[in-house]
DNA sequence: TACATATGATCAT
DNA sequence: TGATCCTATGTAA
């Protein structure tokens, strides 16, 4: 099954390849072409960190060179020792025989300081990098003066960074939460509890490399890992079927051009 | 063979 | 709000 590239696949991509590649010296290419001028930049020297915001990666480089990543819709990662990269595959790099391969990203190229700068400060909070914020004030400020449904507010990263399509149905069937509420009706309360389930549910889910947002009780099991994988959320994508805590039909809507689900009676 | 579809985001109108 | 870009996969014709 494909990872869903929402924020907990790029920390956890950052923290897997930092462990594998930081460090090394590297042979970069870009067997599509597309990146052919930025691999040769990148060619023999050596990776020393991973920096993760939000979706967004930042590879840097002996040299002072930083390589920016946005995975968009489709971007993939290949990881291994002996993998072959496709022909299509826009970025590939090796140290010996362990190889990486990007494919489909919707940004792969250098950026100067003052590039990321610009990236980094239309970022909220992200929730797997900060331990410093305080929700009522970063997030509250954000939503304060925002007429747009709380459910697309959760997918603008400049109000938080990284939470995708299906975190924002699964945090708010957790916040008791209905996506069609205003940004700005949100109390203190409840935009502190929408901070604390996203540090919790990302955690989780950069941990177990996929998102479970469901209490194995509510499901009938004993531990999480025997959640089965159609009962792993509680809302995304199941339209019609029956919510796994109240047994009310889940409701499908179109917000804004994105499709959310939610349970009437749990969210309301 | 072609079309629809998906987890994202930007730009033009 | 709609068009557009990125890619792989599954289904329909």
């Amino acid at each position: 099954m494909a990872p869903v590239p929402e924020g907990h696949t790029i920390h956890r991509a950052a923290r897997l390849q930092r462990r594998r590649f930081a460090g090394r010296r590297l042979h970069v290419w870009s067997p599509q072409g597309r990146f052919a001028e930025g691999a040769a930049a990148l060619d023999g020297t050596i990776l020393t960190t991973i920096d993760a915001y939000g979706k967004h990666l930042f590879y840097r480089w002996e040299g002072a060179l930083t390589l920016h990543v946005h995975l968009g819709l489709f971007g993939r990662f290949v990881v291994g020792e002996s993998i072959v990269p496709s022909s299509n595959a826009r970025m590939a790099w090796e140290h010996d025989s362990d190889r990486l391969a990007l494919s489909g990203p919707t940004v792969c190229e250098i950026v100067d300081p003052a590039l990321e700068e610009r990236i980094r400060e239309r970022l909220g909070p992200d929730p797997l990098n900060g331990a410093h914020v305080d929700p009522a004030v970063e997030i509250g400020e954000r939503l304060s003066r925002r007429s747009i449904p709380i459910g697309s507010a959760l997918l603008d990263q400049t109000v938080m960074a990284g939470v995708g399509n299906v975190y924002r149905a699964e945090l708010l069937f957790l916040a008791g939460i209905d996506p069609r509420r205003t940004a700005r009706s949100l109390s203190p309360e409840e935009v502190a509890k929408l901070w604390d389930l996203s540090v919790e549910m990302l955690d989780r889910g950069e941990k177990a490399g996929r998102i479970v947002t469901v209490d194995p009780c509510d499901v009938g099991v004993a531990r999480a890992v025997d959640i089965p994988p159609s009962r792993r959320l509680y809302a995304y994508k199941r339209g019609g079927e029956s919510c796994h805590r109240c047994g009310t039909a889940i409701q499908f809507e179109d917000m804004g051009g994105r499709a959310i689900w939610f349970c009437p009676r749990c969210q309301s």
